[in-house]
DNA sequence: GCCAACGTTGGC
DNA sequence: GCCAACGTTGGC
């Protein structure tokens, strides 16, 4: 018999007001590409880790009240980043060849959003306890895209 | 391969 | 808008 393979867990920042969780509900079936991202540890997680059914907080950063405000999942795994090689585009890289990728991105579906948000500000209270592990709690984190243990992202929600 | 300079992220 | 923290670049 299969076993079914248990999601990995994970945290997208994304500027809401660049592309928040409502550009991503008004896309078609709700899913978008994430690309964009021009970080090396971030895109070894997409290129390599990500998996199809994994479940993805989306975080908007860089705003009044940074925090997670809902749930994403992986519906498509790593694949080359084209905005890379269009220099019309605002994340255009020279260097990315497209027979020889740098960036990659997935793509992602919108699942639900949080009953209510859950704010940086609270998440940090348990910066010393439950989420002492967790990057996002840590000064001067500048990481967009992080793993979250299964721990980490049942007691996240256990505070929705 | 070191490291200073620079650019970017992102909380505040 | 400020600035700390961090990643990247490039001279040597």
């Amino acid at each position: 018999m299969k076993k079914k393979e248990k999601p990995n867990y994970w945290l997208m920042k994304s500027e809401p007001d660049v592309f928040g969780i409502d550009h991503l509900i008004a896309m078609p079936k709700k899913t978008e590409h994430w690309d964009g991202v021009r970080n090396y540890q971030a895109r070894n997680m997409m290129r390599d880790e990500m998996k199809k059914g994994d479940l993805v907080f989306f975080y908007h950063s860089n705003c009044k009240q940074p925090g997670i405000v809902g749930i994403m999942t992986v519906v498509k795994e790593g694949y080359p980043d084209h905005t890379a090689f269009d220099s019309n585009e605002k994340y255009y890289d020279p260097k990315s060849d497209p027979d020889n990728p740098r960036w990659y991105m997935v793509d992602i579906r919108h699942k639900r959003r949080l009953k209510r948000n859950i704010t940086l500000e609270e998440l940090k209270e348990f910066a010393d306890t439950e989420l002492k592990d967790c990057p996002l709690v840590r000064r001067g984190n500048r990481l967009s895209i992080m793993p979250l243990s299964e721990a980490q992202w049942d007691f996240i929600l256990s505070l929705e």
